[in-house]
DNA sequence: ACCTGAACACCGTTCAAGT
DNA sequence: ACCTGAACACCGTTCAAGT
């Protein structure tokens, strides 16, 4: 321990982690667009070349931070639990595969929930980071375990993992640009006010969707495309193993 | 036509279409970072501040440039055809809806496949453009026809936009760092190699998928996901219908 | 080994001035 | 009505200098 008090100023002490961990906060409090180097140097209390000791430049801070959340969703996944949708077959191999899947899914989707930058942002960069392969293992692990040919293997898995960031981005991106301080139904009200100005024959169904829009839960629509992507998925199994037989 | 020559240099003349149609250019050729407003201008042929007249700022010139590029998607979701995949059903109704959705979703795919910039950008942005809205109604239309309830066209035809610009986002991020007179087999050769250098234990999987990623084509990967969503939807449709009878 | 901050080469945006 | 380019307030990145 130096005790040795000077009237130099103290020289700041920075990690990876902590670095990450203020950068993720900002983000979530500012946005993208919110993060600044000189921003997060000073929100660490120290100068701003520091942070390319750490780390070799912003796009690679921002590949750690999707890593580090995307590594949050694979600890989600495997404590989680789901009641899943009603399937086709009570083949246990398959029920315990499907609910895998389901789990493995919505571990990310809810990180993306709580980080509304995190779903454009992994789109953006298209760097396979080690968090990001370990998602995909997990998403093909439980396709092979039904039996699915590698060609529906490795299309299914794509298929999940497009549908989770895309869904995901698509909601993301209407809080994205939303003071976050009005509250969920006002804006809501808000983009269904801009809907209903629009010329009512040309966009006849998307005014038929205005109540349906209010009300909606994201958590409950991107469950119910996950369940028409998993659906599929278990009847190409099904229909594997009636070959069989 | 003024024949008047002078030694004054010739004032530029612009065009919103000329703008977005350029910029598109210098997207597609240098990506989402290298269009730079200076660099527009200069291929324009004039100032850097005339932009600003014709365009709020380079937010609203890209999701002007991105609802043009749906636009196109729209004009082509017209005109192209398909052959769909089996269906459980030869309801003419829901045949002919299925294959329009199969159009639409491959139309704006195939300009994400055009255009890699498109998808991220069209995830970052959030605001709902003309051409945007459109998209949707055209996708939410044919889940009436077929008889879903509310609530299922609502989920379907998000998680129909979700899959299609998900997917694309995907495939766009391995192409968007590569270098691109580099031969498309050997990028893949590479991206392989890179995992085949991975723990094979931790990720047996993958490694298994070796030899598919290799062989695979991305529009037949988009399809095939696209079809367990849209074989979902035919399915939610038939129940209803059998709830009638 | 780790931190600092001035300096550099860029951005997008604004605006008084031009035609 | 439309164009120009200097000026402004930022960026990310580098690097010689410090501890």
């Amino acid at each position: 321990m130096p005790a040795k008090s000077s009237k130099t100023p103290r020289r700041a002490t920075h990690s990876l982690e902590q670095i990450l961990s203020t950068a993720i906060e900002i983000l979530d409090r500012e946005g993208s667009k919110g993060l600044t180097l000189r921003r997060l140097a000073g929100e660490l209390g120290g100068g701003l070349g520091s942070i390319y000791w750490y780390v070799d430049g912003k796009d690679e801070m921002l590949s750690l931070a999707c890593d580090a959340l995307v590594g949050r969703a694979l600890v989600a996944a495997e404590t989680h639990t789901s009641d899943g949708p009603a399937l086709e077959t009570d083949d246990p191999v398959i029920v315990e595969a499907i609910g895998d899947l389901r789990r493995t899914a919505m571990a990310l989707f809810d990180q993306t929930q709580i980080h509304p930058w995190l779903a454009p942002q992994l789109h953006a960069q298209g760097a396979a980071t080690p968090n990001s392969l370990r998602y995909w293992e997990r998403l093909g692990r439980p396709l092979a375990r039904i039996g699915l040919t590698p060609t529906q293997q490795f299309n299914g898995s794509t298929a999940l993992s497009g549908y989770v960031t895309g869904v995901a981005a698509e909601m993301s991106a209407q809080d994205l640009h939303a003071d976050p301080h009005r509250p969920k139904a006002e804006r809501l009200d808000e983009i269904v006010s801009q809907w209903l100005a629009s010329d009512p024959d040309e966009f006849s169904w998307l005014h038929s969707m205005a109540d349906e829009f209010r009300r909606h839960d994201d958590d409950e629509q991107f469950a119910a495309g996950l369940d028409l992507l998993l659906g599929g998925l278990v009847r190409q199994a099904l229909a594997r193993s009636t070959d069989r037989d």
